[in-house]
RNA sequence: GGAGAGGUGGCUGAGUGGUUGAAAGCGCCCGCCUGCUAAGCGGGUAUACGGUUUAUAGCUGUAUCGAGGGUUCGAAUCCCUCCCUCUCCGCCA
């Protein structure tokens, strides 16, 4: 959510900055009409409002000194029904004004590059060299079917497509994986480890910016009008809805494993063979809660945490840095982290660290006080993934597979899963 | 799911239709006093939005006693609905 205040005293710049981010700029005028008849018709009110309570006082006093306050009782009753009927009208606008806010999405960054889409997405960073196997090496779909790591079938059958069932041997480097991380970010990034609800209200979610717009991509259980978690974002984010933190306790730092449930809509073909699209998978996300001033070095350091664990696995990945028409609707600056499949043949995001600034933090009313003195003030909030594991789980098999069929574990994953080796059945 | 109790400012806690935005205490801030410390004395101490202002401060208006609605000239106070916490019962991995 951006500030009304902003907007109206800024217009021009907000339209250029949401316009950047794809968003019709005439909304805006509409936006500032609303707010502007709203502001007249408030001040007609509590005009009539002050004259209400002055004059109740006199009822008061009258009263009090046993003189008869029946004409001027008379006289409010009139003032009360005109009070009445002016406040649904504002209370109308004023709700008008609330639905118009809360679809406008966050201005994107200064630094963040302008453009329409991800073709204009700019790689700023890479590690490691891609994997080039010298013997025909096996896809992700290979590999998971001949090592029975995943059974598709009967995941759809529990479930439908999407749905995958880790098996056996599958299931355990899940679990490897999603231990060695929270592993290495509790023990050594300094994050505090949260098992959170899965589900969530819509409050929350509107807080963190997937409501109103994503909620066809969501699982909602109509009987409580809960959604199914889309990212652990959702309740990390919400620890602290509406409430005030102190500025000595900031930043705040939580890491947590959940499983993440998308409805993907519209998705087909090549994208959603094997691990690489699909409707529940599992991931550690890591959310901080910043101080203003910095927390675009705190983005920095997200990502550095996020990138210690591709770094620790030793696969190859780049960074990109998405540009203003491909930021999601919260956010103002974000970077993607994509591994390589060497098989697949394709760059995976398998993280995203964004910076929302304060708009998750209005949303969501999220503050902290300056020193002791100062009003509250909206922290910053920043998330990224640390990451999710099917497309790591895609591009770790497909670079560790020897030509016998087996897979060799990265050293940090040998004690997690119990073995260095996977072997060929 | 059923029965009961409760939800008031940073905290504790009074209040029960009208000078209550809210007593009192604690905490915190400023000042006074005092070899130091402690104690004592005086004053101050919520948030949001709007008006005024270039803007702030200031001044001023409205709203806020879990949330929403209702009764009333007037609601923290009475009524209804919902949410949350606690206790007991039921059900359950």
């Amino acid at each position: 959510m951006l500030p009304m205040r902003l907007i109206r005293h800024n217009l021009e710049q907000v339209k250029a900055g949401l316009s950047n981010k794809g968003f019709d700029p005439l909304e805006l005028d509409r936006l500032v009409a609303v707010d502007a008849r709203l502001r007249e018709k408030t001040v007609a009110v509590e005009r009539l409002k002050a004259e209400r309570n002055r004059a109740s006082d006199e009822v008061a006093r009258l009263k009090r000194e046993g003189q008869s306050a029946q004409d001027r009782i008379a006289e409010l009753g009139e003032l009360t029904g005109r009070i009445k009927v002016l406040d649904r009208e504002t209370q109308a606008m004023g709700a008008e004004l609330e639905q118009k806010l809360i679809w406008l999405p966050n201005l994107p960054h200064a630094s963040t590059p302008v453009g329409q889409g991800a073709g204009h997405n700019q790689v700023v960073a890479s590690w490691g060299d891609p994997v080039e196997h010298p013997f025909d090496a096996r896809d992700q779909v290979e590999l998971l079917a001949s090592l029975q790591l995943v059974d598709f079938a009967a995941g759809a059958r529990i479930a439908g497509k999407g749905f995958p069932l880790y098996t056996d041997r599958g299931a355990r480097l899940e679990r490897a994986l999603i231990n060695f991380m929270l592993d290495l970010h509790t023990r050594e990034h300094g994050y505090t480890e949260i098992y959170p609800p899965f589900l969530s209200t819509r409050r929350s979610i509107t807080t963190t910016g997937q409501l109103p717009k994503l909620e066809e991509d969501m699982y909602l259980t109509t009987m409580d009008d809960l959604f199914l978690i889309p990212t652990a974002e959702v309740p990390l984010t919400n620890i602290h809805q509406e409430s005030v933190l102190s500025e000595d306790q900031l930043p705040v730092k939580y890491a947590a494993f959940s499983a993440c449930f998308r409805r993907e809509a519209g998705s087909y073909g090549q994208e959603t063979k094997g691990l690489l699209r699909v409707h529940q998978f599992n991931k550690v996300e890591l959310v901080k809660f910043v101080h203003p001033d910095n927390s675009y070095e705190e983005l920095e350091t997200l990502r550095a945490d996020a990138e210690a664990v591709l770094r620790r696995l030793g696969l190859a990945y780049r960074v990109v840095e998405l540009c203003t028409g491909d930021l999601s609707f919260a956010a103002a600056k974000c970077y993607d982290l994509e591994l390589h499949a060497p098989v697949t043949g394709k760059w995976l995001e398998v993280s995203s660290c964004s910076n929302f600034e304060a708009f998750q933090a209005r949303r969501g009313r999220i503050r902290f006080r300056r020193g002791d003195s100062g009003k509250p003030e909206y922290v910053h909030t920043l998330n990224g993934s640390g990451v999710a594991t099917p497309r790591l789980m895609v591009a770790l098999i497909e670079s560790c597979q020897q030509a016998d069929g087996s897979l060799v574990l990265p050293e940090a994953l040998v004690s997690y899963y119990g073995a260095p080796v996977i072997e060929p059945l």
